[in-house]
DNA sequence: ACAATCACG
DNA sequence: ACGTACGTGATTGTT
């Protein structure tokens, strides 16, 4: 028996824009829908394995039904413009895909879709017709099932209707939905329905009487007097609504099956528009992509020492303008277990070295380190290859992760096969596909096979990538930040995790033991307060407790219920003591759990840590520290600061931690060249007591602590992108003084209200904002429709010049300071980065040349209106030193 | 996988 | 009328 899958196209598309978040690709163009959309036919493909497949769309014009309701109530909704571009698109995607779509002028497409339901089954098919709303629950039939997709939570469940199912769920029959639905209206179908029957009203009278014809002519028996007249008052309305309510199921639609046929949807053009969609996930539906299949065959397996000597010869002599790319295959992702280096010296010859005999992994770190800085080295994630590629020589080196990172540091993913697509255009077998359980069934020597294979394309992607990205950087005024910055960095970076840095285990379980005392007592006693137990460390169970159960005040604030932020439970401390030990209990929790417990399972030889510091994260151009998170260790509260007395140097060496001062106020002085704000900086002086005794007109001897603070705020708010609600939350004031708060403060600072308009006006513009040093972030939330979104959009391009070149500068530094401690042959180290602070560990006997390098490179790493002042402080721990 | 919370700059 | 400060990562509980 055939079957054919009948969608519809405009539902479907309004369900997939709702239930998914907000897409855009490079151009901007909102994808989020359409996305949607094919993951939900996809899915009913793949369940349905049809025959035939067709999506209806209504078409502009207002058809026969609307025409009538217009008179009633107006016209439809309209739809949002980031809804309404994708309508096109979708229907372009779906002819690339040379899928049916039927649209008629005068039909709407719940009428083509009736029809074609009907006359399908009455061809003997089954039938799957699949919209986001309930009016087609009219056509179910034995053989005609309406499948009503639903997101819920990120997943799509699919509910499913045929006429028993109907039945069972509304106690009405497929036929009787018409007249239900004419009774109850729909508002989102622009069905008025009768004025005082709502769902239940409606079922009632349709389970009675079986029919609206059957409630008239027994209109006397209607037992709710106000239903009953209402009905007698609006019998027009209710017939008219009957003529909404049905489809036609008999529409003059023109049809053929053999349009309408499944074949291959993966074709070279739909690939183009996927591509163009970025939707990579979908991508991976297209097992080949257009690369040249022949490319396969310039992949060559090296197993003999003669001919990996002739492959680095002539690596060597790669002549000038040539690049060779190069990267390391690791069979789990760890050094041990070494399989071999791939290497492409140009498209046409992609070797890989397998790891084996005279091959030995040794072998081959002597000879590409001997290849470094002699010939133009490419690869992907340099950072992790300098234990194959030991050198710090950074010039010769192009990382194409940091390229890709550059150019959109947005994305969450970078893998060689995104690159492959974004920028080159290919299709690459996926390192998931090959390294993910499927490998595990197959033999060995398949997999090995497909490992050499894998490894190639990597050297490929790498080689072919490189000079696109490199062209890209230079077009967009980022090859000095590539090459003078981030490679370097890398290096840095590398050294710093290898590094590590030393704490003390034992007292680090001491330090969680207290705690631990501590935390019982309280635990006791908050369920005690409570009058059961409970898990206090569950936002819902907790919430239920205090403002159920207790009657607190302060109802709810999250989507999934009562919110017990800190912020909300400080209101209540004072007048409940079980809230303030609850503040107390999360705050130990708090330190026990990440940075007690947390901190020692990454504790590793020498008693040292080393974190991963990451550089292609961050939206703003910042690193990021992970596994463990260094750079958010306690330090605003005394309890959780002392942890930092469990980071120490080694023996005979202290720790040297200096940090800028106020870097990105600095920064914003800087880039707005305001005069007051510069000449502020000139003073010397405590920059909040001046900006408060300029904003609140006050001589500076006179400032008081709040305006003081008030003005750090603002400040503050200043570099975060200034909104009146924003500050006033903070401030704890009306947003109205917090407006004024920021008036006063753009009268003293004009410069920098000038600098943050001009910031905003030129993201517009470009879609873009740039640091001082070129680094770019995209703001695509500019263009969005929506007041938030936008609105957002407008503070992140004040915010991320001011934080990015901050970010800019501390790397800069970094590279300088770790250039100088090594060209002074020093045994200090740097070893970690908390955005505006380096910590160094430093041999005891070098110290004061340590303090100086510190001092002059971290102010020599930019050239600013104002002077870049560093805060310094040596100890036995990171407490003292901090 | 996601939300809530909270640690840092 | 909307409903937020900018940038991160880890842990815990819930789905």
């Amino acid at each position: 028996m055939s079957k054919i899958v009948l969608i519809d196209g405009h539902s479907i598309l309004n369900r997939a824009f709702y239930g998914v978040p907000d897409l855009s690709n490079a151009e901007g163009l909102h994808t989020n829908a359409v996305y949607g959309f094919l993951n939900i036919m996809f899915k009913i493909l793949e369940e349905e394995n049809p025959q035939y497949l067709a999506v209806a769309f209504d078409v502009k014009e207002p058809t026969f039904r609307h025409e009538i309701y217009k008179e009633y109530k107006g016209t439809r909704k309209p739809m949002p413009a980031e809804l309404h571009e994708q309508v096109p698109v979708l229907k372009d995607v779906l002819k690339a895909m040379g899928i049916k779509i039927m649209e008629k002028p005068g039909l709407e497409a719940d009428d083509i879709l009736g029809t074609l339901a009907r006359r399908s089954e009455k061809e003997g098919m089954e039938v799957a017709l699949i919209s986001g709303d309930r009016d087609l629950l009219q056509i179910a039939s034995e053989h005609i099932k309406i499948r009503i997709p639903k997101t819920k939570g990120g997943k799509t469940e699919i509910e499913d209707y045929y006429a028993a199912d109907v039945k069972a769920r509304y106690q009405v029959s497929p036929l009787q939905f018409i007249d239900l639905k004419a009774l109850m209206g729909d508002a989102s179908d622009n069905i008025p329905g009768v004025p005082k029957v709502g769902e239940k009203t409606a079922t009632e009278l349709m389970v009675q009487f079986g029919s609206l014809e059957g409630i008239y002519e027994h209109i006397e028996e209607v037992t709710k007097k106000a239903v009953k007249e209402s009905l007698i008052n609006n019998k027009e309305l209710a017939d008219l609504s009957r003529i909404l309510a049905a489809i036609n199921v008999d529409g003059d639609v023109e049809f053929s099956y053999e349009d309408a046929e499944v074949h291959d949807f993966y074709t070279e053009e739909a690939y183009k528009q996927f591509k163009r969609l970025e939707f990579k996930n979908l991508l991976s539906r297209f097992e080949k992509g257009p690369l040249d299949n022949k490319q396969a065959d310039y992949f060559k397996e090296i197993t003999d020492l003669a001919q990996a000597e002739e492959v680095f010869e002539r690596a060597l002599k790669l002549g000038e303008g040539r690049h060779a790319a190069f990267d390391v295959v690791e069979d789990s992702g760890k050094e041990e277990d070494f399989v071999g280096l791939c290497f492409a010296l140009d498209e046409k010859e992609v070797f890989f070295i397998k790891a084996e005999g005279f091959l030995t992994k040794k072998y081959m770190t002597d000879k590409l380190s001997g290849l470094a800085g002699k010939v133009k080295l490419v690869t992907y994630d340099v950072k992790n290859k300098y234990a194959y590629l030991r050198t710090d020589r950074t010039e010769g080196l192009f990382d194409i992760l940091i390229a890709a990172y550059l150019l959109n540091p947005l994305k969450n993913d970078y893998d060689p096969e995104d690159i492959a697509n974004e920028h080159l255009g290919l299709m690459i077998p996926s390192r998931a596909q090959l390294f993910g359980k499927e490998r595990l069934k197959k033999a060995a020597q398949d997999r090995a096979k497909e490992l050499t294979e894998y490894a190639c394309f990597l050297a490929y992607v790498e080689y072919m990538a490189a000079s696109v990205l490199e062209k890209k950087l230079a077009e967009t005024g980022m090859d000095k930040l590539m090459h003078e910055i981030e490679m370097p960095l890398s290096y840095v970076l590398h050294d710093m995790e290898k590094e590590g840095i030393r704490v003390m285990p034992e007292e680090l379980k001491r330090y969680g033991d207290a705690l631990n005392g501590r935390i019982e007592e309280l635990e006791t006693d908050i369920h005690k307060q409570a009058g059961s137990d409970f898990n206090i460390n569950s936002p819902k169970q907790l919430g239920e407790i205090l403002f159920e159960k207790l009657g607190m005040p302060g109802g709810k604030k999250t989507k999934t219920g009562y919110s017990t932020a800190a912020d909300v439970l400080d209101k209540l401390a004072p007048d409940y003591p079980i809230v303030a030990d609850i503040l107390e209990y999360r705050g130990l929790t708090k330190l026990k759990s990440t940075y007690a417990d947390g901190l020692a399972v990454y504790i590793g030889e020498g008693n040292r840590i080393h974190s991963t510091f990451n550089q292609t994260i961050t939206a703003t151009g910042r690193i990021s520290s992970t596994e463990p998170n260094l750079q958010n260790i306690p330090m605003r509260m005394e309890l959780g600061r002392l942890i930092r007395k469990v980071f120490v140097p080694k023996e005979g060496f202290v720790f040297t931690d200096a940090d800028y001062s106020q870097i990105e106020l600095r920064v914003l002085a800087h880039m707005s060249g305001d005069d007051q704000l510069i000449e502020a900086y000139r003073m010397d002086e405590d920059i909040h007591r001046i900006t408060a005794s300029k904003v609140f007109h006050t001589p500076f001897e006179e400032v008081t602590d709040l305006q003081r603070r008030n003005a750090k705020a603002v400040n503050f708010g200043i570099v975060y992108g200034i909104s009146s609600f924003g500050l006033s939350q903070d401030l704890s004031i009306s947003r109205k003084e917090a407006a004024e708060y920021i008036e006063q403060y753009f009268a003293t600072y004009p410069g920098v209200k000038k600098f943050l308009d001009k910031l905003v006006e030129d993201a517009k513009k470009n879609g873009y904002v740039t640091t001082m040093f070129g680094r770019r972030r995209p703001v695509p939330e500019l263009s969005s429709s929506n007041f938030m979104q936008r609105s957002f959009g407008e503070r992140v391009a004040m915010n991320s010049p001011i934080q990015g070149t901050a970010a800019d500068i501390i790397k800069v530094a970094m590279i300088r300071v770790w250039k100088r401690l090594k060209e002074e042959n020093l045994r200090s180290k740097l070893i970690l980065q908390v955005h505006d602070e380096l910590l160094v560990e430093t041999a005891s006997d070098e110290l004061s040349k340590v303090e100086h390098i510190l001092k002059e490179e971290m102010r020599a790493a930019a050239d600013l209106a104002v002077v870049l002042e560093t805060d310094m402080h040596t100890g036995e721990n990171w407490y003292e030193a901090k």
